[in-house]
DNA sequence: GCCAACGTTGGC
DNA sequence: GCCAACGTTGGC
């Protein structure tokens, strides 16, 4: 198998649902309920070992939280088929399913989160789509020089391969 | 709680 | 295929 260079992506998610903290203690989940298409594309795009920035949303302050890492291939959302989940998908078939995911586990938590008014302020950090005005995406991929930084302003001990 | 920015749905 | 209505995300 040819090594391919990683990826490197951020994921939201509201804390109140599924926190950092929720990730380090389970050390590995799978990422449930993704309902946008370019969202879903992207972790169809996502390989093995791929690094993801955490991002906290909908809370105060929104901002990144640590480190995860993909820990496998992208495979059907088990909870569009499941009648009594949040995120059943009545319109997706079997044979065909409409939704994926990844599982995605624990890396490191960062000693404090990194507000997004910080993350904005940053010259270094311009471009990156979350910085960005109105950026719903709940998936995105984040280049490398941004990612590298926003370890760096975290004090992170992860190192980019 | 408000609302801007989008994505989705469905009538035509 | 257009687009109005509606729903959701997510910062503030």
């Amino acid at each position: 198998m040819p090594k391919r260079p990683k990826k490197l992506w951020l994921m939201k998610s509201e804390p109140s649902t599924y926190s950092i903290e929720d990730l380090a203690r389970d050390r590995q989940e799978p990422w449930e309920g993704v309902r946008n298409y370019q969202a879903r594309n992207y972790m169809r795009e996502m390989s093995k070992g791929d690094l993801i920035i955490f991002y906290h949303s909908s809370t105060t302050p929104p901002g990144a939280a640590g480190v995860a890492r993909v820990s496998c291939e992208a495979y059907p959302d088990p909870t569009q088929f499941d009648e009594k989940s949040p995120y059943f998908d009545p319109k997706s078939k079997k044979e065909d399913p409409r939704w994926s995911l990844v599982d995605v586990e624990f890396v490191e938590k960062f000693a404090q989160l990194i507000p997004l008014q910080t993350l904005k302020d940053d010259p270094a950090l311009k471009g990156m789509l979350v910085t960005q005005k109105g950026s719903r995406l709940s998936v995105q991929p984040v280049e490398q020089k941004h990612f590298q930084r926003v370890l760096k302003m975290a004090g992170a001990t992860t190192k980019l391969a």
